[in-house]
DNA sequence: GTCTATAATCAGATAGAC
DNA sequence: GTCTATCTGATTATAGAC
């Protein structure tokens, strides 16, 4: 994406940018962990470990804190989706895709904002960054829906717009944090249950898959 | 489940159950449209039209208003299972239970909780009437699950639990709001959508159900 | 830019009269 | 039980020294 020839920025800048990340990184733990309302900017700042006032010389709000980790996990849902060959089935890009965004969200690196908030939705949509990866993801995604749909690997039934939500709501399915709670399952049995119902279904198949669950 | 015989109540005890009622309405209501988090014990007290102060002579703190509400939907809940025909089909039954939830949720009337707020939690998993309703729900409903495995309706690769919280998600489904929001579609073609969604998957059905979802 | 200290505000909960 | 008025604590955000 950008070009490689002559990173001309000051140590200062770099320094700079090496704490901003320390400040994400911290802001993606807590979102994953407690959501945007219970996160607060004294945590942020503990967790960083600088001063309350320090992290609003870098964010003017907590909702740009906020808006900055979203724009980071989209960055890498941009380049994760980019790095799937576009001569490979549809369905399996679709597939890798979905797997990728709920081993995130296992590995606790999947913010989770409530989608009520309207500051931080307001935030948000007003960010290029972010609504720039989002469409980009949301075209390369309907693309692959349509493709797939085409040769009758995705139900031609359902609308691509409604394929399109299911696959963004894995990202944030309480079924992976129920089951994990439960303890009983591997994070990869997670992901391989949960890929065989959104795929799959509930109903029993007719003729069985060999991508089928564990059965313990 | 309670006894027809000699309601012996006196007024006073029915006006106060009356204004609990109007009480626990307000909350629902606001608990759907802006999760608990976001919801304000001022503009409880404002939406039933008495002060903030008399609201606590009703329930003792905002976790136990939301617990109240929660109970309530419980109610509810455990009243749709028993109206359903035993004898039936137990996938028609299970079918049932999720389009009435997802009924719920797109009427505004399912209340939203964060599964993270842990003081939250606390008071809910304190509330025998909550508790209850909720072991007596999803063991009618695991029960359902295990047959219509047995008969081979719901696929036996899958663990009942985790078909168990498949079926809970839809409670809290995202997807469901999304395509509302979208505004192309009505909420029983929405509901249609996401039932074949969760029972028959992404994955183009080699034959195509009756239950198919609107083409455009 | 980082800090300590402090505003400013908001929301959950309570006191006390009636 | 309901009200007005208030307390209390938490939280976002800022002032101002260094």
């Amino acid at each position: 994406m950008r070009t490689s020839i002559a990173p001309r920025v000051s140590f200062k800048a770099q320094m700079l940018k090496v704490r901003e990340d320390a400040i994400i990184q911290v802001v993606n733990r807590l979102l994953a962990e407690k959501g945007f309302d219970a996160m607060t900017v004294d945590e942020v700042a503990a967790g960083v470990g600088i001063a309350k006032a320090s992290l609003y010389k870098h964010f003017p709000s907590k909702e740009d804190l906020a808006a900055a980790a979203m724009v980071k996990v989209m960055r890498q849902a941009q380049d994760m989706c980019a790095s799937l060959p576009d001569d490979a089935p549809p369905l399996e890009n679709l597939r890798a895709v979905t797997r990728w965004t709920m081993a995130l969200k296992l590995a606790g690196d999947m913010p989770s904002l409530p989608s009520q908030n309207s500051t931080l939705r307001a935030t948000l949509m007003a960010n290029h960054d972010y609504m720039d990866g989002l469409i980009e993801v949301s075209d390369r995604l309907g693309a692959w829906i349509e493709a797939a749909q085409a040769q009758g690997s995705i139900s031609k039934d359902l609308p691509a717009i409604a394929v399109l939500y299911t696959l963004y709501a894995r990202a944030c399915d309480p079924v992976l944090e129920f089951l994990k709670m439960g303890g009983q399952y591997s994070d990869e049995q997670i992901i391989t249950l949960v890929m065989s119902t959104c795929f799959d279904g509930l109903n029993a198949r007719t003729a069985p898959a060999d991508t089928a669950a564990p059965t313990a």
